[in-house]
DNA sequence: TGGTGTTTAAGACTAC
DNA sequence: GTAGTCTTAAACACCA
């Protein structure tokens, strides 16, 4: 994996494949969806080098999101104008990268559509990730202003679901943990919470002086955040999964989940969701709290018991991975 | 009309 | 060398 020094990375090709940078806008949503347009936005704004050429790598990417089978289109209700489709990340579509590289993936995520017990299919996932964000915006509302804090344990699922050291290659912190390690080989996420998927202005700066190599690939133009983006980072409105929630937040239920509708129907038999789903189970499934983006941020809020649709079983025994590996 | 989504193809690169 | 992955390009259809 490239480390360049620092700004090496500003106006040069960041060494993420399009399907990293594309997981990496999604789970930066509150919703874990994101329309075509707001990834393009993400990957702007956190990448001056994908702020020309746009034809060419939007092209790519809109290639990508079609060809993998790791994105899901969720459609957009009717009472959500606007153009084009939500897009997810498959719930089962963890671990597809090899340890500390996001150039290239472990393996191809597909889902076998002739597995007539797999209840990963898009239909289901765009279902389930659509109750995944009910529920968290239901939780918002409850709440007030922010989810309640999710142990990482909630996450966990008691270990059952997911195998052990389990780290969906996704999660923000993985990538940050993963890309940019100590030369002690702990990982920097380890010894500084990441308050957001990016660090901020000053704790680049921090981590710049310290680590020596920064986030020079990574920054907007008025840093990890800029104004282009709603994210509000001094209110300390971050979501469970540690990403910051825009002020919409589509929580007030103006703009409310799609309805999961399958785009690409399977003839096999789709087995029923688990009627209480809990958070995606292969995301940030395992982050350890040193981990948790949200520690600096939502400290006294870390604490807060995980609310009880969030600590209920995870459907992940049914969502199991049928990702070809 | 422009954005979005799908599909096909080719070349480069990397792992085994 | 082969297979898999990634990137890029292009064409086409659909839709707001």
């Amino acid at each position: 994996m490239p480390r360049p020094g620092r700004n090496t990375y500003s106006d040069q090709k960041p060494p993420y494949s399009y399907i990293s940078l594309t997981a990496m806008a999604i789970q930066s949503s509150p919703e874990k969806m994101l329309p075509l347009s707001e990834i393009y936005k993400f990957i702007m704004d956190r990448f001056p080098y994908y702020r020309e050429n746009t034809q060419r790598w939007q092209n790519s990417l809109r290639h990508n999101l079609s060809f993998n089978d790791c994105f899901i289109k969720i459609p957009r209700r009717p009472d959500q104008p606007g153009k084009g489709s939500f897009w997810a990340l498959h719930p089962s579509c963890g671990d597809m990268f090899e340890n500390g590289s996001f150039l290239r993936r472990r393996k191809r995520f597909k889902v076998l559509k002739s597995d007539h017990l797999a209840p990963s299919k898009p239909a289901d996932a765009a279902q389930y990730l659509q109750q995944q964000a009910k529920l968290r915006l239901s939780a918002l509302a409850a709440s007030g202003t922010h989810l309640p804090q999710m142990p990482a344990a909630a996450y966990n699922l008691g270990g059952v679901a997911q195998p052990s050291g389990f780290k969906h290659p996704f999660a923000i912190e993985n990538i940050i943990a993963r890309e940019y390690k100590m030369p002690g080989g702990l990982a920097f996420s380890a010894m500084q919470p990441v308050p957001a998927a990016y660090p901020l202005p000053n704790q680049l700066t921090t981590m710049s002086s310290s680590l020596g190599t920064g986030w020079p690939h990574v920054y907007g133009s008025a840093g990890m955040i800029d104004s282009a983006t709603p994210i509000s980072m001094a209110s300390g409105d971050y979501s469970a999964y540690g990403v910051p929630l825009k002020p919409l937040c589509h929580a007030a239920g103006q703009t409310l989940p799609a309805i999961p509708v399958p785009i690409k129907p399977t003839p096999a038999a789709v087995p029923a969701l688990p009627a209480l789903p809990a958070p995606i189970p292969t995301l940030l499934s395992n982050s350890p709290p040193s981990l948790s983006p949200t520690s600096s941020q939502t400290a006294t809020s870390q604490s807060s018991p995980a609310t009880p649709s969030e600590t209920l079983t995870s459907p992940a025994s049914a969502l199991h991975s049928v990702a070809v590996h």
